[in-house]
DNA sequence: TAATATGCTACACTTAGTGCAGGGCAAGTC
DNA sequence: GACTTGCCCTGCACTAAGTGTAGCATATTA
């Protein structure tokens, strides 16, 4: 009961596109899964976890690219726990960053909408 | 004294890449600017005002083809103030909900790094 | 038996720019 | 006068991170 999810179930499951699973796979960051006999790709419960934290780190804005560096890390073992841990922490600063700029627009939003609602053309 | 700016004092003014503003005019979103007697472009107050919001509203995430359409209502005048309102009103929710899944994402990053600084290795 | 659903690969296209090649023009300098 | 530097011009190629499509195989279901 290990590889038991279509591409299909997965990228459901995820909320992520097909092509985007093949994606990450043709750029490395996922290990080329198991096949069915149709060669169908096949994922077990660990690839999906993983898949959702690509997911994730993407929606922290970290590149493909970075994520597959991380990736490499992850895969030579306990021993690069430091410098993962460091690159994650550079990522939750680029986040906060990010959010303290969309904060930022949205007062200028806001004040745009405060002189549309009092008429003004500008 | 009204068009004074180069392109490139423009850019450095907004903190935007010339190109850039070469692209949003190629697009629509700016009209075609004076030219000096050498082509060269010129930038009024009033341009780099609008540029300004343009890289505001970029920031909000609007697409480029949006701006586009909230700038035909622009030049169409007071009437399509409604209407406008309305972009804006949007662009505020989605501006709203990403800030929303940033934090989320902060949070999962959080745990992970709580995870690692207790030196698991996921 | 045929229609429907799902999967495969490979390739083209998209968005929002960035970077580069090849050239013009003006100012400063040797 | 020639040369270098610095800005600008156009047009084209390239990038990231996917998405969409064509053409094909296979499996289930009516």
């Amino acid at each position: 009961m290990e590889f038991i999810f279509t591409i299909g179930q997965t990228a459901k499951k995820i909320g992520i596109n097909i092509g985007a699973i093949r994606f990450y796979e043709r750029k490395g960051l996922l290990e080329a899964v198991e096949r069915d006999e149709n060669n169908n790709r096949l994922y077990s419960d660990y690839d999906i976890g993983w898949l959702h934290f690509i997911k994730c780190l993407r929606a922290t804005g970290m590149s493909v690219e970075e994520i597959k560096s991380y990736y490499e890390l992850v895969k030579t073992g306990i021993s690069t726990l430091p410098e993962r841990t460091r690159l994650i922490e550079d990522q939750r600063k680029k986040l906060l960053e990010e959010i303290e700029v969309k904060r930022v627009q949205l007062v200028h939003l806001d004040e745009k909408l405060e002189r549309y609602y009092r008429g003004e053309n500008y």
